[in-house]
DNA sequence: ACCTGAACACCGTTCAAGT
DNA sequence: ACCTGAACACCGTTCAAGT
Protein backbone atom coordinates (compact mmCIF):
# COMPACT_ATOMS: atom_id res chain seq x y z
CA UNK A 1 0.00 0.00 0.00
CA UNK A 2 2.72 2.38 1.05
CA UNK A 3 5.40 0.45 -0.91
CA UNK A 4 3.68 1.77 -3.68
CA UNK A 5 4.22 5.35 -2.56
CA UNK A 6 7.79 4.57 -1.93
CA UNK A 7 8.59 3.29 -5.06
CA UNK A 8 6.64 6.57 -7.27
CA UNK A 9 8.75 9.37 -5.47
CA UNK A 10 12.01 6.92 -5.72
CA UNK A 11 11.71 7.18 -9.41
CA UNK A 12 9.51 9.86 -10.08
CA UNK A 13 9.87 12.62 -7.50
CA UNK A 14 8.13 14.11 -4.72
CA UNK A 15 6.04 16.72 -6.63
CA UNK A 16 4.91 14.11 -9.14
CA UNK A 17 3.12 12.33 -6.51
CA UNK A 18 -0.85 12.69 -6.52
CA UNK A 19 -3.26 10.75 -4.84
CA UNK A 20 -4.96 9.98 -8.44
CA UNK A 21 -1.36 9.14 -9.83
CA UNK A 22 -0.64 6.81 -7.19
CA UNK A 23 -4.25 5.31 -6.91
CA UNK A 24 -3.53 5.13 -10.82
CA UNK A 25 -0.43 2.87 -10.60
CA UNK A 26 -2.07 0.60 -8.34
CA UNK A 27 -5.10 -0.37 -10.92
CA UNK A 28 -7.66 1.09 -8.42
CA UNK A 29 -9.97 3.59 -9.65
CA UNK A 30 -8.79 6.51 -7.25
CA UNK A 31 -9.62 7.92 -4.21
CA UNK A 32 -10.29 4.47 -2.41
CA UNK A 33 -6.87 5.45 -0.98
CA UNK A 34 -8.57 7.02 1.40
CA UNK A 35 -9.75 3.57 2.96
CA UNK A 36 -6.17 2.46 3.91
CA UNK A 37 -4.32 6.23 4.90
CA UNK A 38 -6.26 9.13 5.98
CA UNK A 39 -5.06 11.89 3.58
CA UNK A 40 -1.88 12.98 1.75
CA UNK A 41 0.09 14.24 4.56
CA UNK A 42 -0.80 10.89 6.61
CA UNK A 43 0.55 9.34 3.65
CA UNK A 44 3.77 10.82 3.59
CA UNK A 45 4.16 10.83 7.15
CA UNK A 46 3.86 6.77 6.64
CA UNK A 47 6.32 6.50 3.69
CA UNK A 48 9.23 8.93 6.27
CA UNK A 49 8.60 6.17 8.59
CA UNK A 50 8.40 2.86 6.77
CA UNK A 51 11.67 4.51 5.06
CA UNK A 52 14.03 4.89 8.65
CA UNK A 53 12.04 1.01 9.50
CA UNK A 54 14.62 -0.14 6.35
CA UNK A 55 17.25 0.35 9.50
CA UNK A 56 15.90 -2.49 11.47
CA UNK A 57 16.73 -4.96 8.07
CA UNK A 58 20.15 -3.53 7.77
CA UNK A 59 22.40 -6.54 8.58
CA UNK A 60 25.03 -4.10 9.59
CA UNK A 61 23.14 -2.42 11.82
CA UNK A 62 22.24 -4.64 15.03
CA UNK A 63 19.77 -3.13 17.42
CA UNK A 64 21.29 -4.23 20.65
CA UNK A 65 24.93 -3.16 20.35
CA UNK A 66 27.03 -5.15 22.62
CA UNK A 67 30.48 -3.93 20.71
CA UNK A 68 31.76 -0.67 22.11
CA UNK A 69 29.68 2.58 21.39
CA UNK A 70 32.31 3.86 18.89
CA UNK A 71 31.88 0.80 16.53
CA UNK A 72 27.56 1.02 17.04
CA UNK A 73 27.67 4.81 16.04
CA UNK A 74 29.67 4.12 12.96
CA UNK A 75 27.36 1.32 12.01
CA UNK A 76 24.73 3.44 12.77
CA UNK A 77 25.38 6.72 10.79
CA UNK A 78 26.41 4.14 7.62
CA UNK A 79 23.04 2.49 7.83
CA UNK A 80 21.45 5.89 7.55
CA UNK A 81 23.76 7.01 4.75
CA UNK A 82 22.39 3.96 2.83
CA UNK A 83 19.04 4.91 3.27
CA UNK A 84 19.95 8.32 2.09
CA UNK A 85 21.85 7.43 -1.17
CA UNK A 86 18.35 4.88 -1.72
CA UNK A 87 16.32 6.88 -1.50
CA UNK A 88 17.44 10.58 -2.53
CA UNK A 89 14.04 12.09 -3.01
CA UNK A 90 12.75 10.80 0.22
CA UNK A 91 15.45 11.77 2.57
CA UNK A 92 14.81 15.48 2.50
CA UNK A 93 11.24 14.74 3.66
CA UNK A 94 12.62 12.75 6.47
CA UNK A 95 14.47 15.62 7.47
CA UNK A 96 11.78 18.15 6.79
CA UNK A 97 8.75 16.56 8.04
CA UNK A 98 7.96 18.13 11.39
CA UNK A 99 8.32 15.11 14.30
CA UNK A 100 6.18 14.19 16.74
CA UNK A 101 7.65 15.96 19.53
CA UNK A 102 10.25 18.43 19.47
CA UNK A 103 13.58 16.27 20.45
CA UNK A 104 12.74 13.37 18.34
CA UNK A 105 15.41 14.36 15.97
CA UNK A 106 15.97 13.90 11.75
CA UNK A 107 17.39 11.51 11.01
CA UNK A 108 16.98 9.27 13.48
CA UNK A 109 13.69 9.91 14.45
CA UNK A 110 12.24 6.66 15.39
CA UNK A 111 11.48 6.04 18.99
CA UNK A 112 13.07 2.61 18.66
CA UNK A 113 16.31 3.94 17.64
CA UNK A 114 16.48 7.19 20.09
CA UNK A 115 16.02 4.46 22.70
CA UNK A 116 18.60 2.31 21.26
CA UNK A 117 20.97 5.47 20.97
CA UNK A 118 20.64 6.55 24.76
CA UNK A 119 20.61 3.46 26.46
CA UNK A 120 23.76 2.19 24.19
CA UNK A 121 25.65 5.13 25.36
CA UNK A 122 24.47 5.58 28.72
CA UNK A 123 25.73 1.88 29.38
CA UNK A 124 29.00 3.38 28.09
CA UNK A 125 30.00 5.42 30.70
CA UNK A 126 28.29 8.23 29.49
CA UNK A 127 26.44 10.77 32.33
CA UNK A 128 22.98 11.92 31.45
CA UNK A 129 24.08 14.93 29.80
CA UNK A 130 26.66 13.50 28.57
CA UNK A 131 24.00 11.16 26.22
CA UNK A 132 21.81 13.88 25.80
CA UNK A 133 24.59 15.87 24.25
CA UNK A 134 25.82 13.41 21.84
CA UNK A 135 22.47 12.66 20.74
CA UNK A 136 21.93 15.96 19.85
CA UNK A 137 25.85 16.39 17.90
CA UNK A 138 25.46 13.32 16.37
CA UNK A 139 22.15 13.85 14.82
CA UNK A 140 23.07 17.29 13.88
CA UNK A 141 26.08 16.20 11.86
CA UNK A 142 24.26 13.30 10.32
CA UNK A 143 21.49 15.49 8.82
CA UNK A 144 23.61 18.28 7.27
CA UNK A 145 25.97 15.65 5.74
CA UNK A 146 23.24 13.71 4.30
CA UNK A 147 21.05 16.45 3.12
CA UNK A 148 24.06 18.09 1.38
CA UNK A 149 25.08 14.48 -0.16
CA UNK A 150 21.95 13.63 -1.39
CA UNK A 151 21.26 17.22 -2.57
CA UNK A 152 24.62 16.84 -4.89
CA UNK A 153 22.99 14.25 -7.25
CA UNK A 154 19.55 13.47 -5.63
CA UNK A 155 17.46 16.85 -5.74
CA UNK A 156 17.47 18.14 -9.01
CA UNK A 157 17.49 14.80 -11.45
CA UNK A 158 13.25 15.33 -13.25
CA UNK A 159 12.18 12.41 -14.75
CA UNK A 160 13.94 12.60 -18.28
CA UNK A 161 17.47 14.63 -17.61
CA UNK A 162 20.02 13.28 -16.32
CA UNK A 163 23.69 14.98 -14.94
CA UNK A 164 27.53 14.01 -14.89
CA UNK A 165 30.06 15.69 -12.86
CA UNK A 166 30.90 18.39 -13.08
CA UNK A 167 28.25 19.46 -15.47
CA UNK A 168 25.71 22.17 -15.21
CA UNK A 169 29.17 24.73 -14.52
CA UNK A 170 28.00 28.45 -15.92
CA UNK A 171 31.96 29.01 -16.54
CA UNK A 172 30.86 32.08 -18.45
CA UNK A 173 29.02 33.67 -15.69
CA UNK A 174 32.04 33.54 -13.24
CA UNK A 175 33.38 36.85 -14.30
CA UNK A 176 33.59 38.75 -11.10
CA UNK A 177 33.74 35.15 -8.99
CA UNK A 178 37.28 34.61 -9.67
CA UNK A 179 38.20 32.47 -6.37
CA UNK A 180 35.18 30.54 -7.54
CA UNK A 181 36.04 30.02 -11.11
CA UNK A 182 39.49 28.86 -9.98
CA UNK A 183 38.41 26.27 -7.43
CA UNK A 184 35.04 25.53 -9.76
CA UNK A 185 36.77 22.19 -10.77
CA UNK A 186 37.24 20.98 -6.82
CA UNK A 187 34.20 22.73 -5.27
CA UNK A 188 31.60 20.28 -8.33
CA UNK A 189 33.74 16.92 -7.56
CA UNK A 190 32.04 14.86 -4.89
CA UNK A 191 34.03 13.76 -2.46
CA UNK A 192 31.12 13.08 0.37
CA UNK A 193 32.30 9.16 1.21
CA UNK A 194 35.70 10.74 2.23
CA UNK A 195 34.63 13.78 3.89
CA UNK A 196 31.85 11.61 5.60
CA UNK A 197 34.21 9.11 7.02
CA UNK A 198 36.71 11.63 8.52
CA UNK A 199 33.94 14.02 9.56
CA UNK A 200 32.14 11.24 11.38
CA UNK A 201 35.41 10.01 13.16
CA UNK A 202 36.51 13.48 14.35
CA UNK A 203 32.73 13.45 15.69
CA UNK A 204 33.24 10.17 17.92
CA UNK A 205 36.35 11.56 18.59
CA UNK A 206 35.00 14.84 20.51
CA UNK A 207 32.13 13.00 21.60
CA UNK A 208 34.86 10.37 23.51
CA UNK A 209 36.42 13.98 24.65
CA UNK A 210 33.19 14.86 26.18
CA UNK A 211 32.67 10.88 27.91
CA UNK A 212 35.81 11.43 29.74
CA UNK A 213 35.53 14.94 30.96
CA UNK A 214 34.74 18.77 30.42
CA UNK A 215 30.83 19.11 29.58
CA UNK B 1 6.72 43.06 -4.38
CA UNK B 2 8.81 39.74 -2.89
CA UNK B 3 8.69 41.45 0.56
CA UNK B 4 4.95 40.63 1.05
CA UNK B 5 5.79 36.96 0.11
CA UNK B 6 8.12 36.88 2.65
CA UNK B 7 5.84 38.51 5.35
CA UNK B 8 3.26 36.28 4.15
CA UNK B 9 5.66 33.00 4.87
CA UNK B 10 7.02 34.22 8.46
CA UNK B 11 3.47 34.27 9.72
CA UNK B 12 0.92 32.16 8.40
CA UNK B 13 3.27 29.52 7.04
CA UNK B 14 4.79 27.95 3.68
CA UNK B 15 1.86 25.81 3.10
CA UNK B 16 -0.69 28.79 3.22
CA UNK B 17 1.06 30.40 0.34
CA UNK B 18 -0.94 30.48 -2.95
CA UNK B 19 -1.00 32.87 -5.59
CA UNK B 20 -4.49 33.63 -5.15
CA UNK B 21 -3.78 34.64 -1.82
CA UNK B 22 -0.82 36.71 -1.43
CA UNK B 23 -2.37 38.77 -4.41
CA UNK B 24 -5.40 39.41 -2.18
CA UNK B 25 -3.11 40.44 0.52
CA UNK B 26 -1.29 43.11 -1.68
CA UNK B 27 -4.97 44.31 -2.64
CA UNK B 28 -4.43 43.16 -6.37
CA UNK B 29 -7.13 41.33 -7.53
CA UNK B 30 -5.14 38.26 -9.00
CA UNK B 31 -3.00 36.59 -11.27
CA UNK B 32 -1.32 39.82 -12.29
CA UNK B 33 1.55 38.67 -10.31
CA UNK B 34 2.57 37.04 -13.35
CA UNK B 35 3.93 39.70 -14.52
CA UNK B 36 6.20 40.63 -12.02
CA UNK B 37 7.27 36.98 -11.13
CA UNK B 38 6.97 34.18 -13.84
CA UNK B 39 5.48 31.60 -11.47
CA UNK B 40 5.09 30.20 -7.99
CA UNK B 41 8.51 28.11 -7.98
CA UNK B 42 10.41 31.37 -9.10
CA UNK B 43 8.96 33.17 -6.35
CA UNK B 44 9.66 31.11 -3.95
CA UNK B 45 13.65 31.30 -5.45
CA UNK B 46 13.37 34.43 -5.13
CA UNK B 47 12.38 34.79 -1.74
CA UNK B 48 15.33 32.39 -0.65
CA UNK B 49 17.59 34.75 -2.53
CA UNK B 50 16.62 37.89 -1.10
CA UNK B 51 16.40 36.32 2.75
CA UNK B 52 19.96 35.16 2.38
CA UNK B 53 20.75 38.49 1.16
CA UNK B 54 19.65 39.82 4.36
CA UNK B 55 23.46 39.09 5.73
CA UNK B 56 24.13 41.99 3.50
CA UNK B 57 22.42 44.51 5.79
CA UNK B 58 23.63 42.84 8.76
CA UNK B 59 26.12 45.24 10.18
CA UNK B 60 27.72 42.29 12.60
CA UNK B 61 29.09 40.56 9.24
CA UNK B 62 31.32 42.75 6.66
CA UNK B 63 31.83 41.24 3.69
CA UNK B 64 35.45 41.95 3.07
CA UNK B 65 37.40 40.70 6.29
CA UNK B 66 40.19 42.31 7.09
CA UNK B 67 40.26 40.46 10.51
CA UNK B 68 41.63 36.61 11.06
CA UNK B 69 39.67 33.81 9.33
CA UNK B 70 38.67 32.66 12.47
CA UNK B 71 36.77 35.66 12.99
CA UNK B 72 35.21 36.25 9.88
CA UNK B 73 33.90 32.97 10.22
CA UNK B 74 32.62 33.22 13.53
CA UNK B 75 30.24 36.28 12.54
CA UNK B 76 29.40 34.17 9.24
CA UNK B 77 27.70 31.42 11.10
CA UNK B 78 26.05 33.84 13.53
CA UNK B 79 24.84 36.08 11.16
CA UNK B 80 23.25 33.28 9.35
CA UNK B 81 21.76 32.17 12.40
CA UNK B 82 19.90 34.92 12.88
CA UNK B 83 18.22 34.66 9.07
CA UNK B 84 17.16 31.01 10.39
CA UNK B 85 15.94 31.71 13.98
CA UNK B 86 14.66 35.55 12.00
CA UNK B 87 12.44 33.21 9.54
CA UNK B 88 12.03 29.88 10.62
CA UNK B 89 9.41 28.57 8.61
CA UNK B 90 11.56 30.23 5.59
CA UNK B 91 14.82 28.41 6.48
CA UNK B 92 14.04 25.34 5.52
CA UNK B 93 13.22 26.41 1.81
CA UNK B 94 16.68 27.60 1.81
CA UNK B 95 17.90 24.34 3.28
CA UNK B 96 16.33 22.47 0.31
CA UNK B 97 15.58 24.18 -2.62
CA UNK B 98 17.78 22.56 -5.40
CA UNK B 99 20.68 25.42 -6.22
CA UNK B 100 21.44 26.09 -9.70
CA UNK B 101 24.68 24.36 -9.18
CA UNK B 102 25.63 21.55 -7.55
CA UNK B 103 28.42 23.21 -5.76
CA UNK B 104 26.10 26.08 -4.65
CA UNK B 105 25.76 24.82 -1.23
CA UNK B 106 22.79 26.22 1.16
CA UNK B 107 22.56 28.17 3.50
CA UNK B 108 25.10 30.03 1.56
CA UNK B 109 23.81 29.81 -1.31
CA UNK B 110 25.02 32.97 -3.51
CA UNK B 111 27.92 32.96 -5.31
CA UNK B 112 28.86 36.11 -3.05
CA UNK B 113 29.14 34.95 -0.19
CA UNK B 114 30.85 31.71 -1.73
CA UNK B 115 33.57 34.09 -3.51
CA UNK B 116 33.31 36.34 -0.16
CA UNK B 117 34.65 32.56 2.11
CA UNK B 118 36.75 30.76 -0.59
CA UNK B 119 38.99 33.56 -1.05
CA UNK B 120 39.44 34.74 2.62
CA UNK B 121 40.56 31.48 3.40
CA UNK B 122 42.74 30.97 0.78
CA UNK B 123 44.38 34.39 1.31
CA UNK B 124 44.71 33.27 4.66
CA UNK B 125 46.84 30.38 4.29
CA UNK B 126 44.63 27.32 3.14
CA UNK B 127 45.70 25.90 -0.46
CA UNK B 128 42.90 25.34 -2.77
CA UNK B 129 41.82 21.78 -2.06
CA UNK B 130 41.92 23.48 2.09
CA UNK B 131 39.85 25.85 1.33
CA UNK B 132 37.21 23.71 -0.11
CA UNK B 133 37.84 21.29 2.73
CA UNK B 134 36.71 23.99 4.50
CA UNK B 135 34.15 25.06 2.82
CA UNK B 136 32.19 21.85 2.83
CA UNK B 137 32.44 20.96 6.39
CA UNK B 138 31.22 24.32 7.30
CA UNK B 139 28.12 24.89 5.10
CA UNK B 140 27.76 21.05 6.18
CA UNK B 141 27.85 21.75 10.01
CA UNK B 142 25.63 24.96 9.12
CA UNK B 143 22.51 23.43 7.52
CA UNK B 144 22.38 20.48 10.09
CA UNK B 145 22.58 22.95 13.36
CA UNK B 146 20.19 25.50 11.73
CA UNK B 147 17.85 23.34 10.69
CA UNK B 148 17.54 21.38 13.66
CA UNK B 149 17.73 24.03 15.71
CA UNK B 150 14.39 25.64 13.46
CA UNK B 151 12.71 22.71 13.35
CA UNK B 152 12.97 22.56 17.18
CA UNK B 153 9.83 25.86 17.52
CA UNK B 154 9.00 26.80 14.20
CA UNK B 155 7.88 24.23 11.62
CA UNK B 156 4.50 23.03 13.76
CA UNK B 157 3.78 26.22 14.40
CA UNK B 158 0.41 26.93 12.71
CA UNK B 159 -1.60 29.87 12.71
CA UNK B 160 -3.07 29.68 16.13
CA UNK B 161 -1.58 27.56 18.04
CA UNK B 162 1.06 28.30 20.53
CA UNK B 163 3.67 25.51 22.45
CA UNK B 164 5.47 25.72 25.45
CA UNK B 165 9.52 24.81 26.53
CA UNK B 166 8.78 21.27 27.12
CA UNK B 167 4.88 20.89 25.73
CA UNK B 168 4.17 17.54 23.59
CA UNK B 169 5.45 14.97 25.43
CA UNK B 170 3.78 11.92 25.18
CA UNK B 171 5.17 10.87 28.74
CA UNK B 172 2.16 8.43 28.63
CA UNK B 173 2.80 6.61 25.49
CA UNK B 174 6.89 5.95 26.24
CA UNK B 175 6.28 2.81 28.14
CA UNK B 176 8.97 0.69 26.64
CA UNK B 177 11.39 3.50 26.25
CA UNK B 178 12.59 4.27 29.44
CA UNK B 179 15.69 5.53 28.34
CA UNK B 180 14.22 8.15 26.48
CA UNK B 181 11.62 8.81 29.46
CA UNK B 182 14.70 8.77 31.92
CA UNK B 183 16.09 11.81 29.99
CA UNK B 184 12.83 13.55 28.21
CA UNK B 185 13.34 16.35 30.58
CA UNK B 186 16.83 17.30 29.41
CA UNK B 187 16.33 16.20 25.75
CA UNK B 188 13.47 18.51 25.33
CA UNK B 189 15.27 21.57 27.22
CA UNK B 190 16.39 23.85 24.54
CA UNK B 191 20.19 23.85 24.73
CA UNK B 192 20.60 25.41 20.95
CA UNK B 193 22.56 28.06 21.80
CA UNK B 194 25.55 26.49 23.54
CA UNK B 195 25.38 23.60 21.16
CA UNK B 196 25.89 26.37 18.10
CA UNK B 197 28.54 27.56 19.79
CA UNK B 198 31.21 24.56 21.08
CA UNK B 199 30.16 22.88 17.51
CA UNK B 200 31.50 25.99 16.06
CA UNK B 201 34.62 26.24 18.09
CA UNK B 202 35.08 22.62 17.53
CA UNK B 203 34.98 23.49 13.75
CA UNK B 204 37.19 26.17 13.38
CA UNK B 205 39.67 24.24 15.53
CA UNK B 206 39.29 21.47 12.88
CA UNK B 207 39.95 23.53 10.03
CA UNK B 208 42.97 25.18 11.84
CA UNK B 209 44.29 21.30 11.97
CA UNK B 210 43.58 21.41 8.02
CA UNK B 211 45.26 24.64 7.37
CA UNK B 212 48.48 23.51 9.07
CA UNK B 213 48.99 20.09 7.43
CA UNK B 214 47.05 17.24 7.27
CA UNK B 215 43.89 17.26 4.44
C1' DA C 1 2.83 48.88 -19.05
C1' DC C 2 -0.07 46.93 -15.93
C1' DC C 3 -4.49 44.79 -14.32
C1' DT C 4 -8.84 41.95 -15.06
C1' DG C 5 -12.18 38.05 -16.06
C1' DA C 6 -13.06 33.98 -17.56
C1' DA C 7 -11.42 29.66 -18.63
C1' DC C 8 -8.49 25.17 -18.41
C1' DA C 9 -6.51 21.28 -16.35
C1' DC C 10 -5.56 19.57 -12.19
C1' DC C 11 -5.54 19.11 -7.10
C1' DG C 12 -7.17 16.92 -2.15
C1' DT C 13 -11.18 15.44 0.04
C1' DT C 14 -16.19 14.13 1.02
C1' DC C 15 -20.02 11.36 0.55
C1' DA C 16 -23.89 8.80 -1.03
C1' DA C 17 -24.19 4.86 -3.66
C1' DG C 18 -22.94 0.53 -5.27
C1' DT C 19 -21.05 -4.61 -4.73
C1' DA D 1 -15.39 -4.34 3.97
C1' DC D 2 -13.92 -2.29 0.03
C1' DC D 3 -14.47 0.38 -4.36
C1' DT D 4 -16.88 3.88 -7.42
C1' DG D 5 -18.80 8.30 -9.43
C1' DA D 6 -19.92 12.56 -9.04
C1' DA D 7 -19.36 16.67 -6.75
C1' DC D 8 -17.02 20.65 -4.00
C1' DA D 9 -13.66 24.01 -3.09
C1' DC D 10 -9.41 25.21 -4.35
C1' DC D 11 -5.01 25.22 -6.94
C1' DG D 12 -1.36 27.21 -10.73
C1' DT D 13 -1.34 29.10 -15.15
C1' DT D 14 -2.86 31.07 -19.80
C1' DC D 15 -4.76 34.44 -22.56
C1' DA D 16 -7.66 37.65 -24.79
C1' DA D 17 -9.47 41.80 -23.35
C1' DG D 18 -9.56 46.00 -21.08
C1' DT D 19 -7.40 50.73 -19.32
Amino acid sequence: VVRAAIAYIDDRGLPELTMRRLAATLGVEAMSLYKHVSGRDNLLDTVVESVVDELSGDPQVQLEPESDWQDYLRRLAHGLRRIALDHPQIFPLIATRPPAAPWIRPPLRSLNWIEAFLSSLRSQGFTDSQTVAAYKAFTSFLLGHLLLEVAHYGAPIGPEETRREGDGLPLGDLKGYPTVRALAQQLSTNTAAQEFESSLENLLGRLAAIRSGKP
